[in-house]
This record gives structure tokens, sequence and C-alpha cells, in this order.
DNA sequence: ATCCCTCGAATTGCATACAAATATTGTCTG
DNA sequence: CAGACAATATTTGTATGCAATTCGAGGGAT
């Protein structure tokens, strides 16, 4: 099934999803440089579905656009990061509110699921930290307010690239117990206590920052394995 | 060539500003189709530079991006609305929580100054609409965070879009009155009241859904004034 | 050795060309 | 006259080419 997949709708967006994995993934760390030329001669497209994609990742704040300089991965400051961590917390609030004593069984059983795959991949650095983030966009999911999950969906990814840039290399980024403890207060309908625990959970995520790591590999080597993912050249 | 003016870094942000607003001035309304030749040889720039500024619109959730068929003015449901206030009332009310108490005396002149303004504009449909909206866009910038005012302004010029569709005609949408009250409650710091009253605020304009209006005037007409304003053409 | 200037290579900004897809018009048939 | 279909005209999708800008290396001059 190399072939076409499922295209989702125009190779541009293919590549836009394939350099947001690559950055979400750390492949691509904050501050690396992405010419158009190289990234499209490893994805297979010319620099117009590049630049198209370049442009979607910069409103979604993942990538830094300077004019006539070139685009690199997005490096917040720590002061950016503390603020994102602020508007997280009054969206997320939203969707705790939101879903308080009213999630269906059926959600339930794939929040459930979704923590036990957590706790599986706890050793995996890489695949622990998007699980963690996959929590809570599946919270926002639920609530099926569009806007809302857009923003906690974006929010969510931003905070990849802080915790990339402060966060402590080994800490488990998001306690997994913390996830659990707040899914049985969601049934539960303790909605005040479920939005102080995803206070307290926000809080514990912002008050580990420290040093930055950084390794530079080529950006055509790391693309590789993204591109084939998407079904591109 | 024309006047470059101030270019505000790049003719593709030009571009995007030249139909963000006259989006938001209802001059496009929502559903209107826009043909990529069409504003391009309007504002005079390829159609390359449109597509971007297209793009970007649509990550902002003003316009809708159908593959293979154009794009068009964004036409959001009324629950989408209803969602998008309720998304609104979150951000706000922690612009309000950041704000409460901590206002400089030159940011209440400012508020203030703008109060006037609207009261000034409130005979003028047009005009009243992008103050009220500016109002709180005001605010969300004093809170000097970067997300919480790139939310609140996407939020905000969304707004825009779902009172088009569904506001009433000649109800101011904002009561000047209520951006008075606000203010005079952040300045005291009494910050419950000063939330309470946000929701209330959103709250009333949320309540006042009805009939659409239509018109339909041609794309090429109506950009002419915003191209010279951007130092387009 | 350090600074500065100049020139060339690399990269971005933008327009244009062409292919693919969709909408439209006109015509024919029942 | 309605509906189907074919030919055509628009409009979008993508690649490529050229001008403009930035980056970096080399080569004096101090």
């Amino acid at each position: 099934m190399a072939q076409k997949g499922r295209d989702g709708g125009g190779r541009s967006q293919a590549v836009h999803r394939a350099l947001k994995r690559a950055i979400l993934d750390q492949a691509l760390s904050p501050g690396t440089k992405l010419p158009e030329d190289s990234i499209g001669e490893r994805l297979g497209v010319s620099r117009t579905l590049v630049r198209e994609a370049l442009v979607r990742l910069s409103e979604e704040g993942l990538v830094d656009l300077r004019p006539n300089k070139g685009a690199v991965v997005a490096r917040p400051t720590l002061e950016e990061g503390r603020n994102l961590f602020l508007t997280r917390m009054a969206l997320e609030r939203l969707v705790v509110e939101t879903l308080s004593g009213r999630l269906m069984q059926e959600q339930i059983d794939a929040l459930s699921t979704h923590i036990r795959a957590e706790e599986a991949a706890k050793t995996e650095h890489a695949a622990s930290i998007r699980l963690a983030g996959e929590f809570h966009t599946l919270l926002a999911q639920m609530t099926h307010n569009a806007s809302l999950i857009r923003y906690v969906n974006e929010l969510v990814a931003r905070s990849s690239l802080i915790l990339a840039l402060y966060g402590r290399p080994h800490s488990s980024e998001c306690a997994v117990s913390e996830h659990q403890d707040l899914l049985d207060k969601l049934v539960a309908g303790k909605t005040d206590e479920a939005v102080t625990l995803m206070r307290h959970h926000l809080d514990s995520i912002t008050t580990r920052a420290l040093l930055p790591t950084d390794d530079g590999r080529s950006i055509k080597d790391v693309l590789s394995a993204y591109a084939a993912a998407e079904g591109l050249a």
C-alpha cells in the first residue's frame, strides 16, 4: 500500500504532516533550519508545496518564518512556554468542565486503553512524550467543539517544543497516574476536583524546566522515514 | 510600480491583510467565492501569493479551502458559533484574571479612549462592529501572552463572521456600557465580578442569534479599496 | 592576527507555464 | 421540453525559471 494510501486531500498536506511529525518526534529539534530545496528534494515535491507546508506550520507556531532568511523549527523562549501553559490551562479547564460527568462508556474505554498504552510505552522516551500529548488531544476531541479541539491540539504540539528545549531529559513528562486520576474524577462527575487535578497536572509539567539538548543531524537523513509514512518519494 | 508604502514584511502578508480586512468588514460576506486569479489580478500579484494568503486565512478559520474546488469565505454553522463563544469565554476569562487589578494608568487611558471611540461610532454599523471587537483584542494584547493574544484575535475575527450570518442587523453587537463596566471592575481589581461581567457580556452576544443577510457584489469591485490601503495594485 | 570589503554560491521571493480537475455551455435525443 | 452527454472554458494543483537577497569564503589593508 505504498502508493497513494490515503492522501488526505493533497500532497501539500502530506508534506505538512511529515514535517509536523518529524518536529513533534524531535527528529527535527528547535532551531533546525528548514531549507525549501532540501526538504522538497527529500520528499519528492517541489519547493512550492514545501513552502505551503511551511506557511501552515508557521501559523501553527511550530516553525519560525524569518523573511528572506528561511524557516527554522520554532524555538520558544522560557517565558513563552510559561504563557503557553497558562493558555493551555484555560482551555483544558473548559475541556474538563465540558466532559465531567458526561463521558460515554465507549469514550471511557478509549481513554482507559490509551492510558494503558502510555504505561506500556513508559520506557520509550519518544513514544512516551507523544502518547502523553495525545491523551490531552483525545480528551479535547471528545468535546466536539471544533475551535477548542484545534487550539488544544496546537498548544499540545507546541508544548512538545517547550519540553524538548527546557524539559528534563529523563523525567516522564506526564505522570501516567495523573491521567488515570483525572479520568476517574471525570467519570464520577466531580468537576471541581477534576479541574484542580488538571491544574496540578499542567503545573507540574511547567515546573519541570531545565537544560536544553542539541544534536545536529542532517535534515535529509532524518526525513526519509517520514517521507515513506506519508507515501512520498 | 505603485508605492510600496509600509509593506510589513512581504507582499503575501499584504494580500493576507487586505483579504482579512475585506472579510471582517463584511465586504466579502460568508460563502463568497475567492478565485485565485481574480484576486491576484485585482491586487496586482500572482496567484502564488494569493494562494499563500488563502492558506493563512484558512488556518485562521476565516476561509474554507475545499480541495480542487476553490476557496470561499468561511460559513460557520450556528453550533460552531456557539462553541466558538464557549472557547472565547474560556480565553477571555484568563485575560480578565490576568489583567484584574494590574492595569497601568496608560493602559486604562487607552481603553477609555477606545470606549469613547465606540460611543462615537455607535451609528455606523460597520465601524461599530470592528471597534467592539478591537476592544477585546486590545484587552488581550495587554496580557503580553503571545498565544493568548493570537487565539483571542482569531476568535474575535471569526465572531464577526458568526454575527454577520446570524446576528440581528441593527442591534449594537456589544453594548458599549458593558465595556465600560468591565473596565471599571478591572481597574478596581474585582476579579470575580469582572469575570462574571465578561461572561454575561459574551452570553448576551451569543443569545442574539437570528437571520442571515446576503448581498452578492463582485469580488473585483469590492477589493479595489483594500488594494490601495495595502499599497497593492 | 583582526577587521573589512568584495565576489560567488546558496537560498528565498515571486511569476509564469503547463497539467489535472471541475464547472459551464450547447447540442442532441427521447 | 427535460435530461443526458459532449465539447469547451475556468479554475485549481504543481513544477520550474529568474531576479533579489543573504550567507560565506577569500584577500587585502591596517
